[in-house]
DNA sequence: TGTAACCTACCGATCGGTCGGTAGAATCCA
DNA sequence: TGGATTCTACCGACCGATCGGTAGGTTACA
């Protein structure tokens, strides 16, 4: 009943997030969405997730679909906090992509809130009210990638393409990596985070052709 | 009973599938999984979508999980098809790096087999004997693409960077197109494919900045 | 003594899957 | 040629299990 928007943490409290039996609840359901996917996890799964009867985590949630909605929003709030927010705020168009390119794909690789991993991977388990929400939070962001490829293009920096395309495929080089990207394998997330940059705004092919030669020493 | 392998279109017949009653379970159990998710959807959704009550189409398929699976090692079957089978062939690593980027992209974006879409989405729906076979496909593949960016860096088409990375970051691109790509928007798939190309190859900056352009203020 | 947190026990609905049975086409044998 | 037989494709009815969710009692703490 009361759950909706009484239950789900509020975005104004900073990221160490207050931990409550919601919040575990929370954080157990992600996890547990996030390796079975959201259909083929029951309730009592969850339940078993955080030590606890079925009727139990009930007390604190009011449905399966409110407690997705809840984590996907919690999702939403940890990225726009942690990356969104903060880059918005950078003049320079070159330096606002690097950092958005940093900042997002860490949030995907450290894996401490799986709840943003579960917005990518259960977007169509959500409908209705909810579904129309998280999308609007979404487009937000995708218009902001828009809109500062037009600026560099406005500025010179980049050449002729069409943002969109540019965006999702910015998009897609990122989010993919939860599918394949492990925190203790031979990749450091900082060297990825860094390399996606380089790859993104300079391309595969060497420069040796290029007038100047290259400026980053391997 | 039978079913397992008996029942699944072999490799060997070439693009237009026979159309038998089992082929036409396949794509449509495709589609119901692609739209709602293979947890979400039910056995009964994917008979009423070929007008057959649920014990009819028990009669072709043996379960479940079989389904999902038969549907994967098809999309898998087209994917090698049209795409790997022929390009593996190309001598030049650049021109194969090309037509694999092409060929793959628009297998995406051609929607006419949901199939591959499912291979993509439903990944972790698969388990144990099921799941390694399509997994070893999959890594085929991503060690093709490893391989080609080897080979490539070898002869000096391309700079100093992680195979693995760059196989991921391409991977990425591609796959996530199907999360927001319409066949009737207003990108054309063919102009989005050879944008990929260009995009992934030479990156975004400016020609005239990319080399010569200010130092990294790290 | 009140209340939040949590439990056991249970609900109706739906799940994947199976049963016995049948219409009609194909096949076989005389 | 034609009746008997078999096979393919399918259905309505049903199964045990599990689903999301609830009613009502118990416990712990303020």
């Amino acid at each position: 009943m009361r759950a909706v928007q009484a239950n789900h943490p509020s975005r104004e409290e900073s990221p160490p997030r207050r931990e409550t039996r919601t919040t575990q609840i929370y954080e157990a359901a992600a996890r547990v969405f996030c390796e079975h996917g959201f259909g083929q996890s029951s309730m009592a799964d969850v339940a078993a997730a955080v030590n606890m009867t079925k009727a139990g985590i009930y007390h604190h949630i009011a449905s399966k679909d409110e407690l997705l909605f809840g984590i996907m929003s919690y999702g939403m709030d940890v990225f726009e906090e942690r990356v969104l927010d903060r880059v918005e705020k950078i003049r320079d168009p070159l330096e606002r992509l690097r950092a958005t390119i940093r900042g997002h794909l860490l949030l995907v690789t450290r894996d401490r809130t799986k709840e943003v991993t579960v917005v990518l991977n259960e977007a169509h388990a959500l409908h209705g009210d909810y579904r129309t929400k998280i999308d609007r939070r979404k487009r937000h962001y995708v218009r902001f990638l828009n809109e500062t490829f037009r600026e560099l293009q406005r500025k010179g920096f980049i050449r002729e393409i069409d943002p969109r395309v540019a965006t999702f495929a910015l998009l897609g080089m990122i989010n993919w990596t939860y599918h394949w990207y492990t925190a203790n394998g031979r990749i450091r997330d900082t060297d990825l985070a860094e390399a996606y940059i380089d790859l993104f705004l300079s391309g595969l092919l060497s420069h040796d052709q290029a007038a100047c030669g290259e400026n980053d020493p391997a």
